[in-house]
DNA sequence: AGCAGCTTATACCGATCAGTATAACAAAAA
DNA sequence: TTTTTGTTATACTGATCGGTATAAGCTGCT
């Protein structure tokens, strides 16, 4: 090897992951992905190939960095109700902080997935089952332990949350405000109340 | 008055609201709604007069035909826990049998309209507040009649199920299949048993 | 020194975008 | 019959799209 790479390709991904976010995949040009990355076009193709690799690229970036992140962190908190409580106080914050309204980029893309490959529909897909088996396991591990009534059924009661989950990172996203989120967020928590 | 219109502007409008159900407003081109309406170009620029302009009509045609129609039929019913139960039967079966994937226009735009005017907020946003107050005015005339208890609070319930039908919607565009949206519609309808 | 490989800027490709212009045509009203 | 008005097909505008090509410059290895 003779040379390396003189721009930070990590740096490039995270701008591009900040773009598509933002934007989505198909309302992000390559001119907007050159400009926020600062790489250059030949560059930028050099290192990704193309726009949709990219994409992919990004959207795993995100579903490591966020959805990863976070669940790992409440699930190592090792205490259920609480977890699921914390998940929900925190998506508030995290959506009403979000004052570009970009929402969750995984939840965008699953609107706009049905236009993509199998490859970037299998991540969403992935990504939406994690969370509802986050859900999943801390209700059947609260149940163990009696915090939470076994009359609940883990699995739909998953679903649900995730359901609620994902309407309050749209519905934030300008249509409903901090008050109406909170609303929803404590109905999403009362499911194991 | 010298000549009336040749083509049907009704019929146009239909097609043109199916194109941008389906595709949404950037993804769909003015060839798309050329070719599916069958008028031409300049026809069409004379009767609507610009894409976004088209865009609106059909958002409010779908806001009138079904929203408004859907929600005062089940009102009309005149029971208001049936009309909740088959508010979502009726979201199920419409979902599943949506083999396109369009999902609910309204639905759809609220995750597209941050990029749009204040004009198509607004009525995403009213058609947001009907549905909720569909639920909301169901939960209360229940509790007045005694068929629903009197310890839910209308407004936060009403929030959940928007949030729900919402999920279900989006979900139902292909990331969940049929079982799934079964469970998320229970659980819709379990909020007020 | 010279090669290799990545950088940059810039120009270009064909395609598509929303929207406009033009001209021939058709039908109803004057 | 002439005027009016909307129809059609077609061509065009300028801009942008994703992607490629090219040429000159920079850096590190041999």
């Amino acid at each position: 090897m003779s040379w390396e790479k003189s721009f930070d390709v990590d740096t490039a991904l995270e701008k591009s992951m900040q773009v598509f976010w933002s934007k989505g995949f198909e309302s992000a040009s390559i001119t907007n992905l050159i400009e926020e990355t600062g790489v250059n076009r030949g560059s930028l193709y050099n290192a990704f190939g193309s726009k949709r690799a990219l994409f992919v690229k990004s959207l795993l970036k995100y579903d490591q960095e966020y959805r990863k992140t976070t669940l790992a962190k409440l699930e190592a908190l090792d205490q259920p109700s609480q977890a699921i409580s914390r998940f929900f106080d925190d998506l508030v914050i995290s959506t009403v902080e979000d004052t570009e309204h970009k929402g969750c980029f995984l939840f965008n893309t699953v609107l706009e997935a049905q236009q993509h490959d199998a490859e970037v529909n299998a991540i969403v897909a992935n990504g939406l089952r994690e969370i509802e088996g986050f859900f999943r396991r801390c209700i059947e591990v609260g149940q163990v332990r009696g915090e939470i009534r076994q009359d609940i059924q883990p699995e739909s009661k998953a679903k649900a949350m995730l359901a609620l989950a994902l309407a309050i990172r749209v519905l934030g996203r300008g249509a409903y405000h901090e008050s109406a989120l909170n609303v929803i967020a404590a109905e999403a928590k009362s499911i194991i109340a």
